[in-house]
DNA sequence: ACTTGTGTTGAC
DNA sequence: TCAACACAAGTG
């Protein structure tokens, strides 16, 4: 489909304005427009570093040897971007990205530098607003731009992320413009705070389990994936044919009420079915290891909402542990734990499954509290 | 092996 | 908030 780019083609663009491969490398980087048709990217570029400093390495970073200049074409830096909320890749191609909250959102990587700065644009409106600053879109009242601004209220700020990283949005803005006078009344509208992250609103729903794994130890290794056994993946998490290969993002619940997003797909190699991405996230969090068991569960409810829970190797369901000694520092006025690992302290929590080591992931995102993102949820 | 996109930092 | 940079995670 997407035809990558020879890096190093793209990278020449970078180094030989003149050339101009397809206009989109003028140099406008900064946005007084004077300096760049008469000195282009020369004149742009730091001089202030030295060659040495420019040690970015790996795939995307090849030496560009000019042939033809007399500069020294060595400059791996990479390009900046003229667009807002566009940053470039190694390999050529762009990323387009937002922020909120101090937390960056990604919104997916484009060969075009244009259409990283649209999907900019569409999430800066979903995120910021109709009128938020944009690359592009001007606040225009439009009937178009009205259909466009109910499309994005009525999906959440995950959907919209998924379908800019999928680059479906216009596809999806379409289809909801076909069905537009069909349900008008906002029958479809959905409410913006579906993923709440505690408690709350996560009243007992009815689930059935769906099946357990013991999770071997590739599982919890560097290959970053689970391999779900084919009989269970089949049964309850049936890939449409076509999407086998490329894989679907499904989302899980866990016990804390977080959702976990994995790419789910199937292997031709290894002709297994696999959670992929974001996988490697969980058995992190949770301090996953070798025997451990993973449970999979589904809502009864017609939403079909998928949950995630572990249990530690024979632990039984709801164990209660004696506890161990626990260390406590007392730093910069706050009470500081330390518990030893594969400590079996349970903590006062909601019970059954998620126990044991969860303590210590919670000590240890107490002492390095800062992440903790759920992507673009609300 | 190659690409994506996250961790991180420093400037604004 | 934002982009630059480095590189680990993800992909097949």
């Amino acid at each position: 489909m997407y035809t990558s780019f020879s890096s190093s083609e793209q990278r020449s663009s970078l180094l030989l304005v003149s050339l101009n491969m397809d206009g989109s490398c003028i140099d406008e980087s900064t946005t007084s427009d004077s300096i760049s048709t008469s000195l282009p990217a020369l004149s742009a570029l730091p001089a202030t570093k030295s060659p040495e400093s420019l040690c970015r390495v790996g795939s995307g970073t090849s030496v560009i040897l000019d042939s033809e200049s007399s500069i020294e074409a060595e400059s791996r830096k990479l390009p900046s971007s003229r667009f807002k909320g566009v940053v470039p890749q190694p390999n050529g191609r762009w990323g387009a990205q937002i922020y909120e909250k101090h937390q960056r959102v990604w919104l997916g990587t484009f060969n075009e530098e244009e259409e990283a700065a649209k999907a900019y644009d569409i999430a800066a409106q979903r995120f910021r607003g109709r009128d938020a600053v944009t690359n592009f879109k001007p606040l225009s009242e439009t009937e178009e731009d009205d259909i466009e601004a109910a499309f994005l209220n009525s999906h959440s700020k995950a959907e919209i992320v998924d379908m800019l990283r999928k680059h479906t949005y216009n596809d999806e803005l379409e289809q909801s413009k076909r069905n537009y006078g069909l349900d008008a009344n906002g029958k479809r509208s959905r409410a913006e705070g579906l993923m709440t992250p505690f408690g709350s609103d996560r009243v007992t729903k009815s689930r059935e389990q769906l099946f357990e794994k013991t999770v071997t130890p590739s599982d919890v290794g560097k290959l970053n994936r689970l391999v779900i056994p084919k009989q269970h993946a089949e049964k309850h998490f049936p890939l449409q044919t076509g999407t086998t290969s490329k894989g679907v993002l499904l989302n899980f619940e866990d016990m804390g009420g977080k959702v976990w997003r994995f790419r789910y797909s199937y292997w031709n190699s290894s002709q297994s079915y696999v959670l992929t991405k974001g996988w490697s996230r969980f058995v992190k969090e949770k301090n996953l290891k070798a025997g451990d068991i993973v449970s999979f569960q589904r809502s009864t409810g017609g939403d079909k909402q998928l949950y995630i829970d572990w249990k530690a190797r024979n632990g039984p369901t709801n164990q209660i542990n004696p506890v161990e000694p626990v260390e406590m520092v007392r730093l910069f006025g706050v009470n500081i734990f330390k518990v030893p690992v594969n400590s079996s302290v349970v903590v006062a929590n909601n019970g059954s499954w998620t126990g044991k080591r969860m303590i210590e992931m919670e000590l240890l995102s107490f002492e390095c509290s800062k992440k903790q993102r759920v992507i673009g949820a609300v």
